[in-house]
DNA sequence: AGCACGCCGACT
DNA sequence: GTCGGCGTGCTC
């Protein structure tokens, strides 16, 4: 018997099989996606892969044979091998990534010499009852005897509890032994806790409409606002499905929602839900993963990649905030995890729910069409008012001098204090001051590895590039003409944080951005303490917009609604009317009388009017007759081509080759736009001249875009990245 | 990716 | 004459 083995190596000119003997020992065990270790390579190197598949015969002849499993259970089921061919196909990339994607690090490392499975110790008796019974009298350490004592009352007790100079005479004199017990990091099983919660007629609705199509591979959009109580469906979805003997996966944003959610999901559900997100220890990940493994656990909670969660038998796949960006990955493979979650629930017959108060218009267009179930929860529940809207125009302020916190805006914050109810203000920028220069000589700080200007952080005095991280410290004078001082420009949420101390002296106020979470679990910390009430006014970039519940708090400001709607990005209005939708939506869920204050130069933009009378359907119209003239999403798709070089000359000359190329191959209704510079020209002194194409039908497509990828696999300099419906260029 | 083979420059 | 530069090609 043959197997057809995928390595490791992650090259374009190494992604297929290759043949190796299966020894004869290994005939029974060996199954299509197992991990495998093979001699490959002319020294006595081995190497790990990936078993595709098992033959009887083979053509070729002077073949290695395996060594060993790595992994003694079945790493990639049948759908996920299948997945994998099918994003090599969609994506264009190496079959090997694909797979590697699938798994946590603890299951796709090279050196598979770390143990990630973790155990308890406990001790057990080794002599009979009796025996140990009369010993017991002739001890004279009270420790000892206290140890055998429990053992007299118990089968095994754990080891370190005990005194460990005791335990190891008692081992040594054989009288107790060790037993090791496998255990997970995470276990919840004890959590459960009934729930009596009643669904709204509305709620009920969605509920029985979505589970009329259990078994069908239909996808549904629920439309909700904020605070319509999509969780509960989502919820008592799942507690359905599991019921009916299937399994269940539920994908998330960001660690910031999977906090609550998770929560909710533990005292619903227990230990049969397994939660996969980056925030976790690769230890805690490879628990979860073999708790879905060995079935343990029927329920999936988790981010972007947990759509590759290994369930068998999926009865619904359920995607919340469906419009996060964060569901596609910017990094090969350019996944997007509702195209996963679309061949998923194809595979499994099973429906796909996806969820959002503001969706991308692709996903409305589809709706709308009908390809897509539109379902629509227009209101809160228990009839909690939407917050009210107030836009401020700045211009006016700034007359005023008030360039960051308008006087309405003070007053506001000063009442909802006063009411001892909370704030949460936001502001997408983090940092002290977004420009620097001299004051002499208008000199500015660019990082030397990319093409962006640095920003001030004030705790740390420093410089820092937000692309790749380089930081310097501030100097005194200006580097340049070693006279000026160095001012700052331009607001983040470190100086607005200053400022909100110095305005409002007796409020509590915590910041949550980038800077502020960068260990774990200080992001659940900040949620926590401020729901809690430990502080009165939480600011931050848009990590605080997102699907958190604080009954608290009573007024949202929007410090600065342009700093989103002047991204040079075709998708920046449905972006803002998104991020500020929701921003609002954390406003008065628990029925407080409530304000939303949104601080802008332009009060008279269509968005920010949309915003304010949370009419979705209407900014989605005006939009879409843009996008329809400028032939942009939904109209066209879109595929981003990025040609990369450490020589400048290399990236341009290349792109333009690669351009020609397209022109001359692909349909002439489709267009090719660039070669330009990237958004970031330089990042990590890497140049890049980015090509966009725009196309409706294209039968060449995928086929001419293989081959200008193969052209460049074995290219001295550059290299290109190519992205599939990007979600900005 | 990693390693060997191979064909041209500056060294004991 | 040989050591070694990294270009090219192959890996079941």
């Amino acid at each position: 018997m043959y197997a057809e083995v995928l390595i490791e190596y992650k090259v374009k000119s190494l992604d297929r099989t290759f043949t190796y003997i299966i020894p004869e020992y290994l005939k029974n065990i060996i199954k299509p996606g197992m991990k495998v270790t093979v001699p490959f390579g002319l020294g006595d190197d081995t190497i790990n892969g990936f078993v595709t598949k098992i033959k009887n015969d083979t053509n070729q002849g002077n073949l290695k044979s395996i060594i060993a499993v790595t992994d003694s259970f079945l790493v990639l089921n049948k759908e996920l091998l299948s997945l994998g061919v099918f994003m090599k196909e969609t994506y264009l990339c190496t079959l090997i990534s694909a797979y590697q994607t699938m798994l946590p690090t603890s299951l796709k490392i090279k050196d598979n010499k770390s143990n990630y499975q973790k155990t308890t110790t406990y001790l057990v008796k080794n002599m009979p009852l009796d025996f140990i019974k009369t010993y017991i009298n002739e001890v004279k350490h009270s420790s000892q005897k206290e140890i055998l004592e429990s053992l007299l009352e118990e089968d095994r007790i754990l080891k370190n509890k005990y005194s460990s100079s005791s335990v190891q005479t008692l081992l040594k004199k054989g009288l107790i032994k060790e037993e090791k017990v496998e255990i997970y990091r995470i276990d919840k099983r004890s959590e459960l806790s009934t729930n009596n919660l009643v669904l709204s007629p509305l709620q009920k609705e969605a509920y029985d409409e979505i589970l009329k199509d259990f078994g069908k591979s239909s996808t549904f959009l629920l439309h909700g606002v904020t605070g319509s109580g999509k969780t509960e469906i989502y919820m008592r979805l799942i507690e359905e499905v599991v019921r009916r003997g299937k399994t269940a996966v539920m994908l998330v944003p960001e660690i910031t929602l999977t906090a609550q959610i998770v929560d909710n999901f533990y005292t619903r559900f227990g230990g049969d839900v397994a939660i996969l997100h980056s925030a976790l220890s690769n230890g805690e990940k490879y628990d979860e993963y073999l708790k879905i493994l060995r079935k343990d656990a029927h329920i999936v909670v988790g981010t972007r990649s947990a759509i590759f969660a290994p369930l068998e038998n999926i009865g619904i796949i359920i995607i919340d905030e469906e419009q996060s960006e964060s569901y596609k990955q910017d990094s090969t493979p350019r996944y997007n995890a509702l195209d996963i979650a679309k061949y998923r629930s194809a595979y499994n017959n099973a429906p796909l729910v996806l969820g959002s108060a503001t969706p991308t218009y692709e996903t409305y267009a589809r709706a709308l069409k009908g390809v897509y179930k539109l379902i629509t929860l227009p209101k809160r529940i228990n009839n909690s008012p939407l917050p009210e809207i107030k836009i401020v125009d700045m211009q006016k302020e700034a007359k005023k001098r008030n360039t960051i916190i308008s006087e309405y805006l003070k007053n506001k914050i000063d009442e909802t204090l006063n009411k001892n109810e909370q704030v949460i203000l936001l502001l997408n920028r983090r940092g002290y001051a977004t420009l620097v220069n001299c004051d002499a000589c208008g000199h500015t700080f660019k990082c030397p590895n990319c093409d962006i200007t640095l920003t001030y952080h004030k705790t740390s005095n420093s410089l820092r590039c937000h692309y790749c991280g380089y930081f310097i410290s501030k100097p005194d004078k200006c580097p340049e003409c070693k006279e000026g001082d160095i001012r700052d420009f331009g607001l983040g949420t470190e100086k607005l944080e200053n400022m909100i101390n110095d305005t409002f002296k007796n409020a509590k106020v915590i910041r949550m951005d980038a800077d502020t979470t960068g260990k774990k679990g200080s992001h659940e910390r900040i949620i926590k303490d401020f729901k809690k009430e430990k502080y009165n006014i939480l600011l931050g970039t848009q990590m605080i917009s997102k699907g958190l519940d604080f009954p608290k708090v009573s007024l949202v400001g929007i410090i600065s609604a342009d700093a989103s709607l002047s991204i040079p990005d075709f998708r920046s209005a449905e972006k803002t009317f998104a991020l500020l939708n929701q921003v609002a939506g954390r406003a008065g869920r628990a029925g407080l009388t409530s304000e939303v204050v949104i601080q802008t130069y332009n009060p008279d933009n269509f968005t920010l009017k949309m915003v304010k009378s949370g009419t979705f359907l209407k900014n989605y119209q005006y939009e879409m007759s843009i996008r329809k003239a400028l032939k942009y999403p939904p109209y066209y798709y879109l595929v981003g081509i990025k040609v990369c070089s450490r020589v400048y000359e290399d990236a341009s000359i290349e792109s333009s080759k690669v351009a020609a190329y397209l022109k001359k191959y692909l349909s002439s209704e489709t267009i090719i736009l660039g070669p330009t510079t990237a958004g970031i020209f330089k990042m990590n002194n890497i140049y890049r001249f980015q090509i966009v194409i725009k196309y409706r039908f294209d039968e060449h497509l995928l086929a001419v875009l293989k081959e200008i990828d193969e052209m460049y696999i074995n290219h001295k300099s550059t290299y290109l990245e190519i992205d599939f419906n990007p979600y900005s260029i």
